[in-house]
DNA sequence: ATTCGAATTGACTAATCAGTCGGTAAAGCT
DNA sequence: AGCTTTACCGACTGATTAGTCAATTCGAAT
């Protein structure tokens, strides 16, 4: 009897990507986790608990996978470098909660709660963007704009990438796609 | 008379955006439309195909939208431009026409018809990009990448504004953001 | 061994949903 | 005018849903 709880959690990714959020069924839930249905909501008080924890959850690896490695780079572009390439290489190696998050980001039934906590994805990408305007090196313009505008563009190189995952291996490859990211915030 | 047909998709797609598609019933619809459901069921045989009969009409009048003054441009750079301004106008102008497109193409349950012809939305762009790599403008990357980071990029500009109608107005801002989306492009 | 809370079960329910159907009113056509 | 098609209505239905609950098992501490 290992934890019922986890695999509830992993198997509502699963059928929440596969079929989005109202299509599937906590009945569809508890029966592929192999687990009764009052399982499921003794450890999920409502359906909407269980989808918000599962994108905390989410988040939480996702930001512990944006930083690593970044602080011991020496130079801003470096870093900027090492945020690209973690925030690829995580969506490539899972995929499942990368199209989560994105449709969670979309859906407009918990659009408040997301709009907000959703800009803290990419905290780690704030702050090097303030340090690289402050230092002349980006371009001069509102943090907003270039805040959603790197998002924008990281998610479209993900969007291609996670289509063409063999392409992550090749290393020209990721390093033009790079160029593209960081030309757009140069200044 | 005729119209009815017409008050059920302006309604359906205002819910839409509030409520998200299977959080908006057929009978809400149908209420907030001042029609029965019977008469809802009559022009569009089930839910889904009102939905897609919305998605059709959004992306032919944001087609239209995206090519007005084009051609007339001469230099590639300006027509790039023609299409940015027409993408951002379009968005701030028909922002629940925006948001219903972007959810769509986020939900996973018509994800298959969605991508393919998701794509068409920039068929316009997509033969820019070419012509642009063919004389030596644009970086050397594959198309999908180029396509889908323009793509990317553009729509953190369009989420930006949204939330900033105001600087629509305001011409040296359009202009910088514009920057940032040609610097993603150009070689 | 006994106790007690947490975990688990699955039949059950009240509500809600997409879609139907039989019928009426209005347009269109000849 | 008559005749046919299309638009419209709204009560109804069968299926499905999130969530409940009384009963049972498990696990660990006393």
């Amino acid at each position: 009897m290992k934890d019922k709880r986890q695999q509830i959690l992993e198997t509502a990714l699963k059928l929440f990507v596969e079929n989005g959020f109202h299509a599937t069924p906590t009945s569809m839930i508890a029966k592929e986790a192999g687990v009764a249905t009052g399982t499921l909501f003794h450890h999920f008080k409502t359906k909407e608990e269980l989808i918000n924890t599962l994108y905390l959850e989410t988040k939480e690896i996702l930001i512990q996978a944006l930083t690593k490695q970044v602080n011991e780079q020496d130079t801003l572009k470096s870093k900027f470098r090492q945020v690209f390439y973690n925030a690829i290489n995580w969506a490539i190696s899972h995929p499942d909660h990368q199209f989560f998050y994105s449709q969670y980001s979309y859906s407009p039934f918990i659009s408040t709660l997301t709009r907000e906590l959703g800009l803290q994805r990419f905290h780690v990408i704030q702050e090097l963007l303030k340090e690289g305007q402050e230092n002349d090196i980006l371009k001069a313009i509102p943090i907003g704009l270039m805040i959603d505008t790197a998002q924008g563009t990281l998610d479209g190189i993900t969007n291609y990438l996670m289509e063409h995952p063999e392409k992550i291996d090749d290393r020209e490859f990721t390093e033009q796609a790079f160029s593209m990211f960081w030309d757009v915030l140069k200044g």
